[in-house]
DNA sequence: GTTGTTTCGGAGGATTTTATCCGAAATCCA
DNA sequence: TGGATTTCGGATAAAATCCTCCGAAACAAC
């Protein structure tokens, strides 16, 4: 629910350059290895980023992505901006064309509060952040390999 | 963001159906219409929706739908397993297989009060209290007319 | 019965999202 | 210069979602 499989490869894909010594270039094939995603699709995601000036891209021998500077501050929000589009936290629960404060669907007043909230969290939690928390080991930015899963299910 | 076309769909006509008097089936055609979406595929959505007991259906010249008994006491959270698949809510954020509190993506620990408030929230949500919503006259359930919307950009 | 109305069920089309492929340009290194 | 590497850009394929069409079955009214 809620993100697109190409703001997930995204997220997942910038946290993972800000694990990484800031400068030095990552290579597409490595970060689509170690996140286990399709190699020549993140690289079109890629290219958006760097499109959307949170990355450099570097070709050739020593090429790969890098976080532009000061992009370790970046909200996942400004990151969903870019992948799902501007109105993404926008539109409608319901899907009306309008639904304001003034003409609102049924479920307007409810949803406002928790559209808030996600949106708060969303500017809050940076690249930064994130990379902290898969650096310090409690938590994971990839699935757990098979034979981990295994283990854990009594193999 | 969140809902499905289909999912939005299928709400939208059940809260309608809500707002009719119980027992009076109501023609595909007829919520299509008030609704402004696509009759012949609402009518595949309301098909789902009788095989997931919500409906009754009837053929023939006093056709039509109608809620069950009980029905209007449905919660969304209920309606969106149905249309969505049962794992609409335990998914996670970033897309990872497993993603629980013993084993998190980074996001996890943020994300967990938020997604508990949405679970919260869509089961309180019944028919039967967004459709006295709309009765109200408070909030609406369809798209505001051409000319009401061109009075109010100032036509 | 016959006719008209409505949902049912399956097949298929259109669009969007996800994913792949390949030649070209840039870059490094020998 | 030439070869190896990597991103770039465009075209294309595959899959999912959204949507349409049509014949058949059920039902009411005549």
């Amino acid at each position: 629910m809620i993100l697109s499989r190409t703001s997930q490869y995204a997220i997942q894909a910038l946290i993972f350059i800000a694990t990484r010594p800031s400068g030095e270039p990552v290579l597409n094939r490595e970060i689509a290895g170690y996140l286990g995603v399709p190699p020549a699709y993140l690289a079109k995601i890629m290219q958006n980023l760097c499109k959307g000036n949170l990355l450099y891209s570097f070709r050739g021998r020593l090429g790969g992505f890098c976080l532009r500077e000061g992009a370790e501050k970046t909200g996942l929000m400004q990151i969903l901006t870019m992948t799902e589009g501007p109105s993404f936290t926008q539109d409608c629960v319901l899907g009306l064309k309008v639904c304001s404060d003034a003409t609102a669907c049924p479920m307007h007043a409810k949803w406002l509060p928790i559209k808030l909230k996600i949106v708060a969290i969303l500017n809050d939690q940076t690249l930064e952040k994130l990379a902290r928390a898969v650096q310090s080991g409690k938590y994971r930015l990839t699935d757990l390999p098979s034979s981990l899963l295994a283990a854990t299910s009594g193999k």
